[in-house]
DNA sequence: ATTCTATATTTATATATTTGAATATAGTTT
DNA sequence: AAACTATATTCAAATATATAAATATAGAAT
């Protein structure tokens, strides 16, 4: 019962990367803070990024591929929500403390170069 | 003192986009999940990787610059390691659970299609 | 000094990604 | 049914990324 393994495993290990390749996106990045709110249409979202329709529209499919976000359609409007709240655990696994730890390693590399 | 305005500001956003599209490489993932073991030399992760020694080169380089790691020369070599061990967490933040409920979510979607 | 080993950089190529204009589809309103 | 609204898709252009061969650098070993 190798823990190890499981991160071993080719595909797990595609999953992994291909979800955090969707969120390596400062929009898509938004689009998720702003579906903390709630469930919201695409026409929502557009005003949020200030991107084009069809740029918007594209962003919500990748997010959607990748497990992190359902949609639903009503009427004319399709709606988006997070497939799951934990999916904002890797989001906040990133926090503010991390970050500054993070870059601050960088800037102190920078100068001594 | 809006915990909001910290994540709209641009450059958090910014910076969080490029520790995530970082990540989103299977081949990092796998140096990231190796270096959990201590400081290693690139040389001990070429065969991890089973990639060319320049590809592998780049892509600690990659992970170096978006402050998720730090290197140390000694002699010939170049170690590397973790910068902060919380980095961990965001990689631990799409666990094995998570994981399942993502892709459960995808495949429905396919089925239903 | 020459050879060997480890790493970095340059370069070329292939592939992937981002974007918006144009267009298509389909539900809504009048 | 005609006009409007929301969304999806196609397409082309620009940009970014991944990879490895070739080369460069530099420390280690003989």
């Amino acid at each position: 019962m190798s823990l190890e393994l499981e991160t071993e495993d080719p595909r797990t290990l595609e999953f992994k990367a291909r979800v955090f390749k969707v969120l390596g996106d400062s929009n898509r990045i938004k689009i998720m803070e702003f579906l903390r709110g709630g469930e919201r249409c695409q026409c929502e979202v557009i005003p949020i990024l200030e991107q084009s329709q069809p740029t918007v529209s594209r962003h919500l499919r990748l997010l959607e591929e990748a497990g992190l976000i359902t949609s639903r359609k009503d009427g004319n409007r399709t709606f988006y929500r997070v497939a799951d709240e934990r999916a904002f655990n890797i989001l906040d696994s990133l926090d503010y403390e991390l970050m500054r730890v993070l870059s601050h390693g960088l800037i102190s590399k920078l100068i001594a170069a």
